[in-house]
DNA sequence: TGAATTCCCATGGTATCCCATAAGAACCCA
DNA sequence: TGGGTTCTTATGGGATACCATGGGAATTCA
């Protein structure tokens, strides 16, 4: 319904295929894009993933940065050059390309994690130590920055 | 009725399964989420649940940061990574998952607290524990005190 | 032609749907 | 006011659908 959301852990089979959890792909299937858009991270060891709604998000971010750029072509290959784009068959499985085997560490496992807008591939490892460190973090930013807009409201 | 009020002790059942109250479903209809939007809370043993409104005020927080970059993904995974949506059944009840078991030590009851815009999923002695702690406080901060932050105590 | 991919079907486990029942509350009517 | 009746709600359990996963067969590409 509204974007992506919790997170999943699955298993790889002997073929390098994973489920996509079925709450995303429904989430894919509303977003209308065929496939999936995958692009590395930028900042972690894990991959971006998800549709219609990312791919216009980069964009976005590409164009308001070309402006201050000088060479806009330099950026547009680090997008994305460094995407693909996997199908999902059938049965709602994606193949793990050489690609996110070797930006995540993925071996016989995978976690995805929803953003919203997005979700991740991570490996389950990896992803824990992330989480316990995302969660301090985001206490850190919502403690130290102005109190959510007290939305608290009608009484 | 304007929001979750009052609370409510239910059991949990051989399948996992628990009757959420029927006043706090009655607000969720109206809310016309579809099915529970839950959330470990970050202070204390339980987990946040609610419909839209709910939903609103996590999205207005994460929308404070830019999104694709390092901020909004490390508060992204924290919100809505560690978040769930649980379905409710045509006999109002949801699902106790794993999730919320750990995060809340939930074994065979279910206690559910109305905190107007959003309810709390508790474990009954732990609620109790803190509904005790809470009053002290409450009290404390009422008779003019405003020192509340843990000091031996104004007894 | 060989290796890798894609399509298709099978299976076990889990979650969901549907119906049944009991207890309690509200309601109605005399 | 009291007794009976109806509705709602919480809870239990059986049947069913869905989902993750495994593997064979067909297809593609080099």
């Amino acid at each position: 319904m509204a974007g992506f959301v919790s997170h999943y852990t699955n298993r790889l089979d002997a073929k390098g295929r994973v489920s996509i959890p079925a709450p995303f792909r429904s989430v894919l299937a509303r977003d209308g894009f065929e496939g999936l858009y995958c692009i590395k991270s930028s900042h972690c060891d894990a991959v971006d993933a998800g549709g219609n709604e990312l791919l216009a998000q980069i964009e976005a971010t590409s164009e308001a940065f070309a402006k201050l750029s000088p060479d806009h072509d330099a950026l547009a290959v680090a997008l994305f050059g460094a995407s693909e784009n996997p199908r999902i068959d059938g049965d709602g499985r994606m193949t793990i390309s050489d690609m996110i085997r070797d930006h995540t560490g993925i071996s016989d496992q995978v976690t995805f994690v929803g953003l919203k807008y997005k979700f991740q591939i991570w490996e389950p490892n990896k992803f824990r130590e992330y989480s316990a460190e995302a969660q301090k973090r985001a206490l850190a930013m919502l403690s130290g920055q102005s109190p959510v807009s007290s939305q608290g409201g009608p009484a």
